[in-house]
This record gives C-alpha cells, sequence and structure tokens, in this order.
DNA sequence: GTTTTGTATTGATATTTGTCAATTTTTGTG
DNA sequence: CACAAAAATTGACAAATATCAATACAAAAC
C-alpha cells in the first residue's frame, strides 16, 4: 500500500496509495478517468451520509476527513481519520448499495469520486484489482478487530494513548502535530465522554508523557504512551 | 445468502449457504471437491488458532463453532457463533497469511476444509465468485460496525439482550433454545464480566423476560428484549 | 469592539461495572 | 457412588466512568 498512481491526467494530485490501480489496464485507466469527478469540500462538509445510497468510490486527493458511524443517542464513534491517498469502498457495495457510514470533512478536503460502475467493471474484469480490494478489505476487518479490543478491554487510559499514537503515527507522522479534530471529535475515536477525554490529556499532561497546548500536541515519552496502550 | 450447493459428492451434509458457490464453474467445483478434506471437531477442540498459518477455507457441515479473538490479560472477544453452513474466510488471505482469529468447537463440529490455493483460484478466474467473496466481506464488516455500537454505546443489560435475540434469532432459530455456550461465553459475547452476566441474567428472569434453566433459555417478552436491545 | 455562540474545562456526584472471596451446583472420572 | 475439578452463583466492595451544572475561553458575527 505504499505506491502511489495518478489515475487522472487532468488532476495531478490524484495520488492514491493503493496498490490495486497499478493493476489496472490503459482501457480501465481511461474508464475510471472518463467517471471520475473532482469536487472540494470546506472544513465541516459532509462527504458521505450514512443511509444514503452509495454511488461512488472516493479518494482523498489532499486534506483529512473523519469517517464515522451513528450509534445511540445522537453519539457517533469515529471509525478512523482518512487523508491524502486514502480511497473509501463503501460496505454497501455488492450488499444493500447503501452507506454504513459518514465522512465528513475536518480540513479542506480535495477528492476524487469514481463512479460506482467503473469501478466494479474493473473490479469484475482484472483480477489482481480484485485481489487488492479483497486484501484492502481484509486490513479493514484487522483494523476493526483491534478497535473491538480497545473498546472492550481497556480502560479510558488505554483508549486514549491508542488514539494519540494513531494521529502521531498514522495520520500526522510527527510527534509534535497540529490535529483540527475537537475534543468531542477525539472523545468519539477513543470511545470515553469528552469530559473523561480532557481529564485524561490533563493527566497526560502532569505527568510529562505529552505536552498540549490547544490543538497541538506534542508527544514527550513516546514509550510511556505505548505501555499505556499495550496494557490498557 | 440462503441457497445451499453440495460441493462435494462424497460428503453429502456439506451443504454451505453461500450464493458464491453457484457461480463456481464445474472445472472449479472439481478442483474444490479434490482439494477438500473433511475433519471432525470434538467439543472444546481448537479448529483454527489465532497466530497460525492460514491454508484452509473451512466450511462447517454440523454443528457450532465460536469464533474469537483474543484480547488482553487472556480475555477474550467472541465476534460470531457459526452453524452448519457457514463459510470462513480468514482475513489473512492476501494480506499476512495469518489467523486472525481462533475458532473453536461448543458441540461436535463437521467441517469440510478446502485449500487456500483451489479458493484463490476460483477468485482470481470467477468474477461472478469474487464479487460474492466481496460481498460477504462486507457484510461483516457491516456486522463490526454494529458491534462497536453494541459495545461503546450500550450498557450491559443493553449488550446481553442483543446477544440474547442474537442466539435466538441468528443461530438457535427459537424463542426456546439450548444452548452449549458457557456462562463465560456468553459473557465473552456480550462484553461484560461473567459475574455481571449471570446479575442481568437473573433481573431479565425475575422481571419475566426470559426463563433460564441452567443452558436453557426461553425468551418470554422478545418485544421488551428488543427495547433493551434498541435503547442501550 | 462587543455580543453571541460554540467549544473547552473543572468540580461534584451518581451510576455502572468489575473484582475478589466465599459458596453452591454441576460435571467428569475412577 | 464418591471424590475431584470445573462452572455457576452470590454478596460486599472498589474502581472506572458518565452525567450534570457551572464557568472559562475562543471564534465568529454584527
Amino acid at each position: 500500500m505504499s505506491i502511489t498512481r495518478d489515475i487522472s491526467n487532468d488532476c495531478s494530485l490524484c495520488h492514491v496509495k493503493f496498490n490495486g490501480f497499478d493493476t489496472l489496464s490503459e482501457d480501465e485507466l481511461t474508464s475510471f478517468k472518463k467517471s471520475h469527478c473532482k469536487v472540494i469540500y470546506q472544513k465541516g462538509e459532509t462527504i458521505i451520509k450514512e443511509g444514503t445510497r452509495c454511488t461512488s468510490i472516493i479518494c482523498i486527493k489532499k486534506g483529512f476527513a473523519k469517517l464515522y458511524i451513528n450509534g445511540l443517542e445522537n453519539k457517533k464513534i469515529i471509525i478512523k481519520i482518512l487523508k491524502e491517498g486514502d480511497f473509501i469502498v463503501s460496505p454497501g457495495l455488492f450488499t444493500d448499495d447503501l452507506n454504513h457510514f459518514s465522512v465528513s470533512a475536518i480540513t479542506e478536503v480535495d477528492t476524487c469520486l469514481i463512479s460506482i460502475e467503473a469501478f466494479t467493471s474493473a473490479f469484475r474484469n482484472n483480477n489482481r484489482f480484485a485481489e487488492q480490494i479483497l486484501q484492502l478489505n481484509h486490513h479493514i476487518t484487522q483494523d476493526l478487530y483491534n478497535q473491538l479490543i480497545n473498546f472492550s478491554h481497556k480502560k479510558m487510559t488505554g483508549r486514549i494513548a491508542s488514539t494519540i499514537i494513531y494521529l502521531s503515527e498514522k495520520i500526522y507522522n510527527s510527534k509534535n502535530f497540529h490535529t483540527t479534530l475537537s475534543r468531542q471529535d477525539i472523545a468519539d475515536l477513543s470511545s470515553v465522554s469528552k469530559e473523561s477525554l480532557i481529564r485524561v490529556l490533563k493527566d497526560f499532561k502532569e505527568s510529562n508523557i505529552i505536552a498540549i497546548n490547544g490543538n497541538h500536541i506534542e508527544i514527550n515519552s513516546s514509550k510511556t504512551l505505548h505501555d499505556i496502550c499495550r496494557v490498557g
């Protein structure tokens, strides 16, 4: 999942970190390019709304978005943060054609939408591509298993440590990052209440594990954070 | 996912509730049959061990098994109960070739093991089959989303009500069933401690929502149970 | 620049849930 | 059958966590 490839001539930023695109034939690429449309979303805008019909595969070309599901009492669970190079296939594909999650922009987001038809056709006619898609799905399943363990076996501190590590290592690639996620968002990633999140962050700060100032977070002791995360 | 089909001549019970098998060509079916082997597991035996290499696709021909992941401190999360007609593809396929969950028999279980090679070959050469596999995966993802909501937004009573409904409606197909799951197993399905599970079951019994006697459970008020499940 | 609105923070408190220890019941085995 | 081992149950208690209300702060609108 590291090789990138342009799937469009007229939008040079359309890189997607997905090996699968390398398997596409010229014809398939052309059909992707033909079907594609380039859309920019502003911070806060909804890109995908849970419950609507899924009509496109979405590639994130630039910016960050949150992928979340609506749970009980208007509460949300943020499953993951999407960033440049991410590629979203709704689990409604080949099932009920519905979107099972929402996606909304947490910065300005440039996207590239590819029609389900072009995608489906590539999936059906190109077995290497299909294999890559199944691989992607299997990674998603593995991530969800880890999420289940996080949520059911770890205490708040462990879940929050896990979220901070995720943001640092997987999303912002730095021990020192600025985030556009609100405290509520970070809480929704960690499955805790906003108030509890704030208290735990304060603890981490007072123990010098992290430094936090508004939306700027710096990890001082990565090891301690990993320990908290591992033990729960 | 309702049509069944024999994938073997010499084991007439080998039915799998999976449309995908209908898409197999005669050649593909033959190769499945050639590669397959029929194995019977006793109650308590491990069918798949998390962390081992995945070498087969497993079909459950008869009996019940639990599919679970190992979490922290020797605790487990039971993801689902498998029964006749179920069909298990490890998420290690096309990724790291490892099993990411364990499966163990909770009754005597008859299985039919199909080699990864035969399966992979069918996946690559038969796009209708590949589509059905992706569909299956998307259903699994949807189930995991629901599991996340259960675990993070519902209280014990809601999670346990959900488990009882699952066992009644999806596994045993009766409001009145005998289970071979232990109390610990039911707790691991619901993400609660064994003691808490017992207390909640007692509450449900005293409120006349269910009748429970050892491993025999009868649902008296399905509606109440669904209400508890929905509200959380 | 002030008002308004939404977000962040803090403290007090109640609820939920797990843990530990003791006891009973069931199951398996010689 | 009798014993041992495992599983189920109960009660008391402690830990974890959410909720509510009040306040502080920051960003956006006028």
